[in-house]
DNA sequence: ACCTGAACACCGTTCAAGT
DNA sequence: ACCTGAACACCGTTCAAGT
């Protein structure tokens, strides 16, 4: 092994320290480059340049990787997003969420694995949460009830957002209407549009026992909306 | 341990043999109860009342299950869709078409584990080829040209089917064009629709060193769209 | 405080051995 | 021919020990 002087310990850079940032970046790194099957807590600790059992002083366990993962792809697709530009909902809310889905798109194409990964754990960040509220609030500013807006998430659904189906499957915990109440008040601040969505879809059917949103009814009213588009292409194609 | 006599073997059922069969039943069962994690070679060998070791003279490994695993989930998909009651497509290829997605979806709803499944594997099932070759057929029948058809299978993508956005990504052995043009030889009399549907998009696209699909054409094409249809219902309802 | 090695309970799979 | 136990190379994770 080499010495070290204290020559050393001034001049270089004293190896920068573990972090749940660092984990978290070559875990992306690593799903990027080999897939997501490849990250293993010792492949993860390797790419880092350590021992497995030193990540679980920054990561809870492998979960919490996923998480992470989720989290930085979010982040990156919210910049994404934020940066492009497009047209005022109030003129154009066509143009403006195809150019913000667009993006999103770009982010997802560079993550091939992301998909997987938001499909099971996207619906409770909030970050993703706020993206949604975004979209609500540019449909809104485009002239949409809250219950067609309601509607376009279920329709546009993984394509828009680039992955999952199911937004707001409450849990047990919250289908209750005083747990559904205490909640949306508590987001209410932060994301009106969606709570005004949602208190407008309660709204509507008051004995909601089936929670927010009828799967069977949604997909439904999605698959006869991309019928009839296809029609109307048919005939004009004729 | 309790003797066996010779009346014994003569009226008792003699434990039912192992076979891929039956192997193949289990996991579909066992994926069903306890999701698609929970389906190890052990277990599944321990739900069919064996030693893990056993399952190996039935299936080759732990992939050749998930394999089997989509053929079952296709068969019975192709089961309902064959049964269920539909208009003619030549009067009414909606209906007929819409029929047809809602007993697909049907099956998988009993399945939860199954989109996971398809997604990576469905594409080269000749089940799922035959089910798309219909479907073609189907919209051939409604007046559709080849290339509407194509992009509907598009915009359709994993809602119609269940699953599997990317339906025709050929591999690189298949992306030369004799190599294309003997598989179509080769498949056409078992799927005329599809291979014409194939045949038409290789001519308008002569120079088709990116395969049959530009998938970010067709995406744009899916969410125009559908962004088009949420604006007639928007207009409808105001 | 942060990192580590040995260990545990699980995987999928191979192989030689049993009937 | 079909089934099995021991074994191997991998997992995620715990724990006691190092600095």
């Amino acid at each position: 092994m080499i010495p070290r002087t204290d020559a050393d310990e001034l001049t270089e850079q004293p190896r920068i320290p573990l972090s749940r940032r660092r984990v978290l970046r070559a875990a992306v790194r690593l799903a990027d480059r080999d897939g997501l099957d490849s990250l293993t807590m010792r492949r993860l600790a390797q790419e880092v340049g350590v021992e497995a059992m030193s990540l679980y002083h920054h990561v809870a366990n492998k979960d919490a990787v996923f998480d992470g993962l989720v989290e930085v792809v979010l982040g990156e697709i919210m910049a994404a997003v934020e940066e492009v530009e497009a047209p005022s909902p109030d003129e154009d809310w066509q143009g403006a969420l195809r150019a913000r889905i667009l993006a999103a798109r770009e982010v997802l194409l560079r993550h091939r694995w992301a998909p997987r990964v938001l499909e099971t754990r996207a619906s409770t960040s909030p970050i993703f949460i706020a993206h949604v509220d975004h979209i609500v609030a540019l449909l809104r500013a485009g002239g949409f009830s809250y219950e067609l807006a309601h509607r376009a998430l279920h329709v546009l659904g993984s394509r828009a957002l680039g992955f999952t189906q199911e937004l707001f499957q409450p849990d047990d915990a919250q289908s209750t209407d005083a747990a559904a109440a205490a909640m949306m008040e508590q987001m209410a601040e932060q994301f009106p549009n969606l709570v005004g969505m949602l208190a407008d879809a309660v709204h509507d059917d008051p004995d909601g026992t089936l929670g927010f949103c009828d799967d069977q009814f949604e997909f439904e009213f999605a698959l006869d909306l991309i019928l009839e588009g296809l029609e109307r292409r048919r005939t004009a194609g004729s």
